[in-house]
DNA sequence: GGTGGCGATAACCTGGAGGCATGACTGATC
DNA sequence: GATCAGTCATGCCTCCAGGTTATCGCCACC
């Protein structure tokens, strides 16, 4: 069996996200001919060249592509199946619920009463994540639910549920042109800096303008008329003085969801989702 | 970062299955002393015990379960990982579609001519699996895409269509107290020897009698009066002399699938997909 | 109490992963 | 176009993780 070790792994993973093996070889904190070493080795029992190297440039084959995505995942189920294998069999282990800060539109309070009450109740641990990488968090173990954002995290590998549904609003200055407006279109934005998000790569889809770490660095930037912002409403309520909200009617509606694991299993996870629905029954997935 | 190499994570695999040191060693090729090392060093590293031993028996901790059920889900990853990588970029690479033997309802053959007529058809290589693993195939990346059976292969991780729809016969020998019917329910059954699928852990869920290998082995035995057999009708017709066919009523339909790895978006698959399913359009998956 | 099966331990060996120093290539600069 | 700076590859050395064989200790079973 042509093997890959994880540690191999991990340095492919981290090299082609850096595309400079020094950099990746300090990410690692070992020396970069190792690294170098290393990637040759994986490149000779795969058969196949991963990266194409100039003493300037670095860039994936179209191979180290495919292996940069499906090894992400490999990862992923490696920390998983550790993390499970840490916390099975120990009944009196808290459940972890993942979410944004401020990102759960006022429900969290109501759905930790609710699942309080369950007869299996568990303490719960509230992990805030990074801006990109809540998903993650589930995929690999370290979260067993979390709030996530439809259609803005991706929800590959994960089941999930709809909590609650809403526009979005686009965050303007008082003074600015559509302040006044009921509601506008995409098209009408078209022209305005919208911000990069930090850590998003692609910046979120959206924005080419300067990058912003959270929505108070965003609300801040707008209110000094640097930028605008599309941003789910309950983010943003209640709106700080200075600014308004104005619907966007042509953009997809945000969800609220709340997302566990595929193939999750444990009652530990059921019993919480069930609370959180407000449900008397187990829900599908 | 916790890590687990994935030479450890299929020494512990092996052994999970094996649950015997020496045996296990053996099929890893290594001595018994270097997988008991492994295990132990493994075993430290998670901070949690994964086996208890004793000089007479090996058995699974509740901690050792978690791993095993994930930790094989893990080895999957990788390797699909690496088997992506390896055909990536390899345009004139073939399409591997796995099935079993026999186990294609007649469809294949006119599968095979609409997928010839795509634009972008490919040769494709028709791999014939074991009796249960037809799902790791696909899973693991030694397949593109599958012929499975539901309710019997595990779909889990699999995106799939249904392809054909069929009930169940049962199978038994003419001169039986159930020939003549025209149709029976699984309570008439009861008292009757099913058999045990021969490398299927728990026999493939109904029987307990001896064990057969394939439909051949299971239509002899059932000639001769050993058994009697549930199966799919296609997997049987057309049926051999001196049996006789009747439909079981109370059991879910058999549906023949056509399955393929979650989240695949090579065009490659889609476009058997969509020629298989005989529609002009991709699937949804 | 002897025996055989099985896992753990001990002692030793070795391939290869990683460190350091340096070479080689390349694009940029003046 | 010579020089330089940045970057990846190579050569050589060290050291340990993971392998081997031999042996021990434990237990079940005659």
């Amino acid at each position: 069996m042509t093997d890959l070790e994880t540690r191999e792994l991990e340095y492919f993973i981290t090299l082609a996200d850096e595309l400079h093996f020094g950099r990746a070889a300090a990410r690692l904190s070992i020396a970069q001919p190792a690294l170098s070493k290393a990637i040759r080795r994986v490149e000779t029992r795969l058969g196949v060249p991963l990266f194409v190297r100039s003493s300037r440039h670095v860039e994936l084959t179209p191979a180290g592509e495919a292996l940069r995505e499906h090894g992400r995942h490999a990862l992923n189920a490696v920390g998983a199946a550790v993390r499970h294998a840490q916390r099975a069999g120990d009944a009196r282990s808290r459940l972890r619920l993942v979410l944004k800060p401020g990102g759960d539109a006022g429900l969290l309070s109501g759905i930790l009463a609710r699942y309080a009450q369950q007869p299996d109740a568990r303490q719960v641990d509230i992990l805030f994540s990074g801006p990109a990488d809540r998903a993650d968090f589930l995929r690999d173990g370290r979260a067993d639910v979390g709030l996530l954002y439809a259609p803005f995290d991706d929800l590959g590998g994960l089941a999930h549920e709809t909590l609650h549904t809403e526009d979005r609003v686009a965050i303007l200055p008082s003074g600015h042109r559509l302040a006044g407006r009921a509601s506008v279109l995409m098209s009408d934005l078209e022209g305005e800096t919208l911000p990069r998000w930090k850590g998003i790569p692609g910046g979120g889809g959206d924005g080419d303008g300067p990058e912003v770490a959270d929505v108070v660095q965003l609300l801040q930037m707008i209110t000094v008329g640097r930028m605008i912002g599309v941003l789910p409403r309950s983010l943003v309520e209640p709106l700080p003085p200075g600014l308004r909200g104005v619907p966007v009617t042509d953009t997809p509606p945000s969800r609220l969801v709340l997302a566990w694991p595929e193939h999750e299993r444990r009652p530990l996870v059921a019993s919480f989702v069930t609370a959180a629905l407000g449900r008397d029954e187990a829900p599908h997935d």
